[in-house]
DNA sequence: ACAAAGTATGGAAACGTTTCCAAGGCGTGC
DNA sequence: GCACGCCTTGGAAACGTTTCCATACTTTGT
């Protein structure tokens, strides 16, 4: 194999201070915006720089400066757009603060996730983004409590990590007691994998609003499968299968919402006459279905910036051991055409 | 401020070396498993790692070593479903070499562009992956020129740099035709912005399938905007209203098909019976519409993960200077019920 | 048996910054 | 006129690795 092509060698620092005649550490003074310098030296110095293109290797800076201006950013499916959208919102935030990115899908399997949280010592990054995992990874936890690094999560549960979660309980709720309010008794839940916050949450609701109604949950109509359309399909068929088959059913929208529809066509029934449907997370096929199905929805992109803004907050110092209590963001129930009494059986 | 509370110290190499009593380069040796080296030495050094929770400083390494293991990846919009999905292909095939991707969402700013690749060079990044971006920012392509790093396009255009693509021209070149077939003579066309490759060799194939075909295309006809639901919405609201209106409608499937959707139902239109639709890109929305939308498709996934491999290929100074003809991937074309013979008139 | 070639280790010089310390010059208040 | 402090600059020591070179000890080939 031939040798790699010498790279054209790039200025450094003391190529631009010899350039210009002056100590290296003036140099740095000026590219780092330090006051106290003389305008004429500045103007020699700043010449200098843009005739040798010189641009600072960020690898000696953060060895010497122990910032690396970097933010790592862990979740389980880039892929996601619940994910994807929260995760744009983060990246303008840090890209307005001069940080960059680093991003790693780990795919809900814990050996990805102690990987990335070494890469994220090794590399020394100033901050690091949690996505929805699984609370059950307890390695993970326990290498996240040596880490030793402002944190923010975002619908996780850490234990001293502040986050930034949406009301999920809330809005399971509130889904939960617009079904019953219309006289549904048995109403199925498909709320994505059990182990993640967001779920767990919703469940708490959904059991709340059955609690207060004085209802009795069936343990049966809980079905805490992961993500994907297919699973929802065969899930919802079973459902239908049962004797006492539910009236309504509460599903995820990213991809579940999908498969359930299906199943409702294969089965001959239509929403909302024969059966209600409410999702979670609104979506165009939520949108322009027909009818419209009634979403709960919230606000992404701004959970993400959130996230953004209380990690480097803390990265700048702020006051770390206090506010390490969740900040809850609002959900909001969109109401559409996918809800109706229940038959009289 | 209070000072931040000191970072507990971290083990160097040099603590390694003292604690196992052995020198420093033995100790690298071991670490980047290196041969010739005792298996007692190993094993004493090892030991030592551990008792220590040594982990290398990888701006240290990156300094010395000029390979950063990062790779940078430009994208304009995170939350695009379409590049989210290959970010996530790629970024497994990245993870699995070894590497970190570096994201940066460029909204289509050309500062923005410049920007990160600023921030590519001076963190000398491994290589860089782009991913469909607007081929009249000139400024850009210029101070990619001078990267002189490896660098794989995605659905873009670069000058002497490969490129994965779908074959957008032959795509549309098949949906065209198939609409044509059906004796539709008026198409309108909504494929997203102007300078993105994907569009302008959508439009390409959609001119060749009317040249076939003998026909001339009105010009009004193609509405290149930007994405977006509302904006396809009025786009469409306005070719309906015009005195000749077209009879087919292709459009792209992510965020706009809705918009169109609310346009033929808002001006009181049904597909396939008063107008015939075809989608790029296949969705839920698509899919689950009913009637369903014909749709092309094509792996998003893979695409991530055959660009990812060039780059790696050329990372690992794989034979550079050849092949950087852009690799074709296939789009298929998914015949659903929103297509049929055009009303008589 | 001896040169040549290899194997296993250590020592020290980079890599390109930032930052601490020192020092010269200059104004200020007494 | 002098101690003091501020502004401006330079010099040099880190930061934590990798890598080159040297060295001591084994093999191997003849």
């Amino acid at each position: 194999m031939p040798p790699r092509p010498a790279q054209t060698a790039r200025a450094t620092i003391r190529d631009v201070a010899a350039q210009a005649g002056v100590s290296v550490s003036s140099v740095s003074r000026v590219m780092n915006g330090e006051p106290h310098i003389s305008p004429e030296l500045h103007a020699r110095i700043m010449r200098a720089v843009n005739r040798l293109r010189f641009e600072p290797h960020s690898a000696a800076q953060a060895l010497r400066s122990r910032a690396s201006k970097t933010i790592g950013c862990m979740v389980s499916d880039l892929s996601n757009p619940l994910y994807s959208e929260m995760i744009n919102g983060a990246e303008e935030e840090f890209q307005r603060a001069g940080y960059v990115l680093m991003l790693a899908a780990t795919r809900h399997e814990q050996d990805r996730e102690t990987a990335f949280i070494s890469a994220v010592r090794r590399r020394r990054m100033d901050g690091l983004l949690l996505f929805a995992g699984d609370n059950a990874h307890t390695d993970f936890t326990g290498a996240l409590a040596n880490l030793d690094m402002p944190c923010v999560a975002i619908d996780r549960e850490v234990p001293d990590v502040p986050s930034v979660r949406a009301d999920h309980r809330g809005g399971g709720l509130e889904i939960t007691r617009y079904l019953i309010g219309l006289g549904h008794r048995r109403i199925a839940l498909l709320t994505g994998r059990a182990a993640l916050l967001p779920s767990s949450e919703r469940l708490a609701g959904y059991r709340q609003a059955h609690v207060e109604a004085k209802l009795t949950v069936d343990p049966d109509l809980i079905r805490p499968q992961t993500q994907g359309s297919d699973i929802a399909f065969s899930e919802v068929c079973q459902l239908l299968q049962g004797p006492d088959r539910p009236t309504a059913i509460i599903t995820l929208g990213t991809h579940m919402l999908a498969g359930v529809m299906d199943a409702l066509a294969s089965n001959g029934l239509r929403y909302p006459d024969d059966i209600s449907l409410v999702c979670i997370g609104d979506t165009d096929l939520a949108r322009h279905a027909t009818p419209g199905i009634s979403a709960l929805t919230w606000d992404l992109d701004q959970m993400g910036r959130v996230a953004a803004n209380i990690l480097l907050d803390r990265i700048r110092g702020g006051d770390a051991a206090q506010k390490i209590r969740p900040v809850y963001l609002p959900t909001r129930f969109i109401l559409r055409h996918s809800g109706a009494k229940p038959r009289a059986p």
